[in-house]
DNA sequence: TAAACATATGAACAATTGCTCATATAAGCA
DNA sequence: TGCTTATATGAGCAATTGTTCATATGTTTA
């Protein structure tokens, strides 16, 4: 193995905790449900029921979902009344949405 | 629901297979393995044994990993002597890395 | 307070994933 | 031509995933 592909080698090793994390985010955007979901949070907030209706997938999937986004911390939440409003917690995901359309798109 | 959602709900609903196509895009960078592969690409291009002793998975592991990108059309590969040597098909593959890197930092 | 509505959650299950193992294919070399 | 090296591939399996179903929690309203 030359010198160059045993420092790439190095780097790569060394943060692998990084890689993982990285797949990590990945793999969330790896859903077509959630990544509807994110996509449709880039325009507005919903809550759970509007956002059930629009995906016209159950209200507890839907749920189970929004955990998982909420857990890795790209949503949050405020109650209002009877709802749970759902917003992004952070402008970056619509780049992320927009950097992977740009792939498909080219 | 109120009209600026439904609205929403029609681009998304419109554009499901896009969706579909793009969590799909992501779920393959969703992998450790594979981001650390496509990683290493960015800064050189490797052959499949090189990639094996770098990750310490086995050819097979690695064999079948990157079936998966170059079905995907992210790596592209081309015949040296006994090895084969894989690469990135587009540079924008580095721009969808980072992103994701940006969001880890932020 | 009771009934209705909105959301969350746990268990269970089928589908998918990423690996290993064994083996096939293909090129270089003695 | 046989032997070795490099890579690919199929079967099988354990782990993970995304859903459904049933039910729990929490809020509003009559």
């Amino acid at each position: 193995m030359d010198n160059s592909i045993s420092k790439i080698q190095g780097a790569i090793t060394r943060n692998s905790e990084l890689f993982e994390e990285l797949a990590s985010l990945y793999k969330i955007f790896g859903d077509a449900s959630r990544v509807k979901i994110l996509c449709a949070l880039t325009q507005s907030e919903m809550c759970v029921s509007e956002i059930s209706a629009f995906l016209s997938i159950s209200q507890s999937a839907v749920s189970h979902q929004l955990r998982i986004l909420k857990t890795s911390n790209l949503v949050k939440t405020r109650r209002d009344g009877k709802n749970i409003i759902y917003s992004l917690t952070d402008e970056h995901i619509k780049t992320i949405i927009d950097c992977g359309m740009e792939h498909i798109a080219g």
